[in-house]
DNA sequence: CATGCCGGGGT
DNA sequence: ACCCCGGCATG
């Protein structure tokens, strides 16, 4: 977007803004904590459900993989590294298996009580394992083609390839349409979402790896978590949308607004809960605001290096990068979230309409850069409408 | 004074 | 609905 808009001379802009309405739409399940059992068969059931069916066409392939895999499991030695290598594989079979619609396990499938798109009781509790920020576009997009590399793994995949796998073709479980189009705009990099990591690799098997050393200590148990920890992004998304839009501290990407989406966001799913969620999910925004600012897709992420878990609430809900919200809706973004989920929401979002409620008082200037600030009176035409039009900025919302 | 934006007006 | 701007509040 930042290409096009800037290419584009202020008559395009118009149609920029009228491009926006297509935001993007990030809707991502998140996993529930369940999910964080670290056990094989619960990372493999969080993982069905989060994805739905993501790959069919792969299942086949895939049970043919396993099948291979159960056969071949056990050899008496191997080198340690090896071995790693594939544990390594293994846990890439694992994603690639989760995208598999129904994977069932005998035992507690129905314990997990999501819901296509629940995310709001995902987020409840996004606890220590931390991992849970999982967000179906994220993970659907783990390589549609499930490491072909691979050729053997563990037992206790091959295990799980063997009875704790059964696949059937049920298409309309969790079928979302996000899914689908989610994996398809998504390509290679991988983001640690260990809290405060954000490390970013182009491989997955590099960050299975640093996830697993770095973080899980290396633990033998770990090997398969290693999935729960690293959220792969779109190297489109990184792109820089805007020069000076990038304020984000971290490692986070951005999103464009190219992608002809709803929009839709992540949002946490309780808004206490939220901090700790996901690491360090990226939050991306894209919202759609009143005044249609010209420019640009609207991202959010949440800092991941703010040390202390909790930042939404402070510094206007930490929107740091450019959130456009209108302001007639709420304000933050996670209230938007919440509030087309329906998720009885509220608390820390302070951001936000305080100002159209009791209107005769005007808030305070917010600390947030404004689009004045950000591109300066010159380069007005790349201001978000509402400050074009003096009012409330929609991009950098205090 | 610069900034943010409400309220109101023009098209 | 879109756009602009006077004018006021704020820092």
């Amino acid at each position: 977007m930042a290409a096009v808009k800037s290419q584009a001379g202020p008559g395009a802009m118009q149609s920029a803004t009228g491009r926006k309405k297509d935001g993007l739409v990030r809707h991502c399940v998140q996993e529930k904590a369940d999910a964080q059992k670290h056990r094989p068969n619960s990372v493999l059931r969080s993982f069905s459900a989060g994805f739905g069916e993501a790959w069919p066409a792969n299942l086949e392939q895939t049970n043919t993989v396993l099948s291979l895999q159960s056969s071949n499991v056990h050899l008496p030695y191997r080198s340690p590294e090896s071995v790693e290598m594939d544990e390594i594989m293994a846990a890439m079979v694992l994603t690639s298996l989760s995208c598999s619609p129904v994977i069932q396990s005998p035992t507690q499938r129905d314990a997990l009580p999501h819901g296509p798109l629940d995310m709001e009781c995902g987020g409840g509790e996004l606890s220590d394992s931390g991992s849970s920020g999982y967000w179906s576009w994220e993970h659907g997009s783990v390589s549609p083609a499930p490491s072909p590399s691979v050729t053997e793994t563990d037992s206790s995949m091959g295990q799980l390839g063997d009875e704790g796998l059964r696949v059937e073709p049920d298409p309309g479980a969790r079928d979302e349409p996000e899914n689908r189009w989610c994996k398809s705009w998504s390509r290679g990099a991988y983001r640690c979402l260990w809290p405060s990591c954000g490390k970013v690799l182009t491989s997955r098997v590099g960050m299975k790896r640093h996830i697993r050393i770095l973080h899980l200590g290396g633990a033998e148990q770990s090997h398969r978590e290693e999935d729960f920890y690293y959220t792969e992004v779109s190297s489109e998304e990184e792109e820089p949308t805007s020069p000076s839009l990038s304020f984000t501290s971290g490692p986070w990407s951005s999103c464009s607004s190219t992608h002809s989406q709803p929009t839709s966001r992540e949002a946490p799913p309780s808004s206490s809960a939220f901090s700790q969620s996901a690491p360090s999910s990226v939050w991306q925004i894209h919202t759609e605001h009143l005044y249609q600012a010209p420019c640009a897709p609207i991202e959010t992420t949440k800092s991941p290096d703010s040390p202390s878990s909790c930042d939404w609430t402070s510094a206007g809900l930490q929107l740091r990068p450019q959130i456009s919200v209108s302001r007639s809706r709420s304000v933050s973004v996670g209230e938007q979230w919440l509030q087309r989920n329906n998720v009885p929401n509220r608390s820390h979002t302070i951001s936000a309409s305080p100002s159209r409620g009791h209107c005769s008082t005007r808030k305070g200037r917010g600390e947030a850069k404004k689009c004045r600030k950000v591109y300066g009176v010159e380069r007005r035409d790349q201001w978000c409408t509402a400050c074009r039009w003096k009012k409330a900025c929609q991009r950098f919302p205090d």
